[in-house]
DNA sequence: TCAGCCATGTAATGGGTTACATGATTGA
DNA sequence: TCAATCATGTAACCCATTACATGGCTGA
C-alpha cells in the first residue's frame, strides 16, 4: 500500500526514526523507545503499535509476519526507502515554535495561595526528591554512553535532559527558600 | 445540575483555578491563561470552553448569560463553593510521578545522524534565538511581577520558566561546542 | 508455588487540536 | 481603506492514554 496519507504525527516521526536501527517488533520499538527517547518522548504502548500500522499502510513500513512457538507471534516491521526519505525530509524542516513544557506541578503551584504553606513545601520537597532521583539515572546512563562514538546525537539529547533536571532541581531549592522567607515574614 | 461526572483533567482544574480570580467569560479565561500559565499549560481556545461547560454541568462554576450590543453575546463563568473544594481537594492530592517534558526539537536531534552537519547547527542556533527570546519575554514579566506580594505564587512559577529558558539556551551552546568539536574530528 | 516480568498485541474512551464562523473596532 | 485585533464561540477530527487480554518463563 502506498496511500497519500501522509498526515503523520510526530510519534509517527519518532517510530520511523527508531526502525533506522533494524527490523523491528512493536514491542522491540516500545523497549527502544523507553530506553533512548523516553526521557523526553514517551509514546503509550498501544500508540505504537497504531503508528507501525499506519506508517505500513502509508508504504513508510514494510511488515513481515513471524510465526513462533512459546510465545504470541509477531509482526516485524523495517523501514523503506520512502520511509527513509519521508523521515529525512521531516528532519530537515525547520523547527516548529516553542513548546511549552507542559508541568502539572508547576501549575499546582501557581495556586498555591489556596493551600496551606507546609502542605505546599512538601510538595515541592517531593518533587526536588523525584527530579535528583532522574538525574541520577541520566548521569548512570551517561557514563555508559559518552565515549561511544555511534552514539554521539543521543548523547546531546541526554545533555539536555540532564540540564532540565539540574535546573530542576535548583529552581526547587531556589523557591524552598523563597517558601521559607515568606513564612518567616507572616509568622514571625 | 450537580451530576457526579467528577473526572475532571488537568485542563478543567486549570481552568477551575483561574475562575479564582474572579466572574469571567470563556474569552477572559483564555486570555489570562496566556498571560500567566501560558509558559507551562497553554489550552486551546476551544479547549477552554469545553471545559467550562463541562465544570458547569459539574456543579463546580455557574454560568450567566449577559447580552451585548455590538460584539457577541457572552456567558460569564463564576466558580461555586463546590467548585472552590474540588479545587483544593486537587491541589492537595501528591503530584503524579513526572512528566517527561517533550521536545520535539531533541528528538529530531535525536536522530541527527541523518541529515547534513550544517543544517543541524542552524537548527541549534534558531533554537537558541528561540529561547533567548523566551527568556527576554519571561525578564520582562519577572521585573513586572517581582514586587507584587499578591503574585508570589505565579512568580515561583516564572521563576521555573526563567530556570528551564536559562539551561536550554546554555545547553544550547554545549552542543554547539560539541558538534564543533566533532567537525574539526572528522574533517581535520 | 506464585508474583512478577517477558512478549504480543486490541478496544474503548477521552483529551486536545486545527479549522470554521461572525461582526465590530482600531491603528497604519 | 484595509489588515489586524478584539470578542465570542462551534464543529470535526485525531492524537494519545488507560484498561483489557493472553500465556509462557523465571527467580524468590
Amino acid at each position: 500500500m502506498s496511500g497519500p496519507n501522509e498526515n503523520l504525527s510526530t510519534t509517527s516521526f519518532a517510530v520511523l526514526g527508531l526502525l533506522t536501527f533494524g527490523e523491528m517488533s512493536g514491542y522491540d520499538v516500545l523497549k527502544l523507545a523507553e530506553a533512548s527517547i523516553g526521557h523526553f518522548w514517551a509514546p503509550a504502548k498501544s500508540h505504537v503499535y497504531a503508528e507501525l500500522k499506519r506508517l505500513e499502510s502509508a508504504g513508510l513500513a514494510s511488515a513481515r509476519k513471524v510465526d513462533q512457538e512459546g510465545r504470541p507471534n509477531k509482526t516485524l516491521y523495517k523501514i523503506t526507502s520512502r520511509g527513509e526519505e519521508a523521515l529525512r525530509t521531516w528532519l530537515l524542516e525547520p523547527v516548529a515554535p516553542i513548546e511549552p513544557p507542559k508541568s502539572v506541578f508547576t501549575l499546582k503551584l501557581f495556586f498555591g495561595r489556596l493551600i496551606p504553606h507546609h502542605v505546599l513545601v512538601e510538595q515541592v520537597e517531593d518533587m526536588k526528591k523525584r527530579c535528583e532521583a532522574m538525574l541520577q539515572e541520566l548521569l548512570a546512563t551517561e557514563t555508559k554512553i559518552k565515549n561511544d562514538d555511534s552514539l554521539f546525537y543521543p548523547y546531546l539529547t541526554l545533555k539536555a535532559g540532564l540540564a532540565h533536571a539540574r535546573a530542576a532541581v535548583s529552581w526547587a531549592d531556589e523557591v524552598l527558600g523563597l517558601l521559607r522567607t515568606k513564612q518567616k515574614q507572616e509568622v514571625p
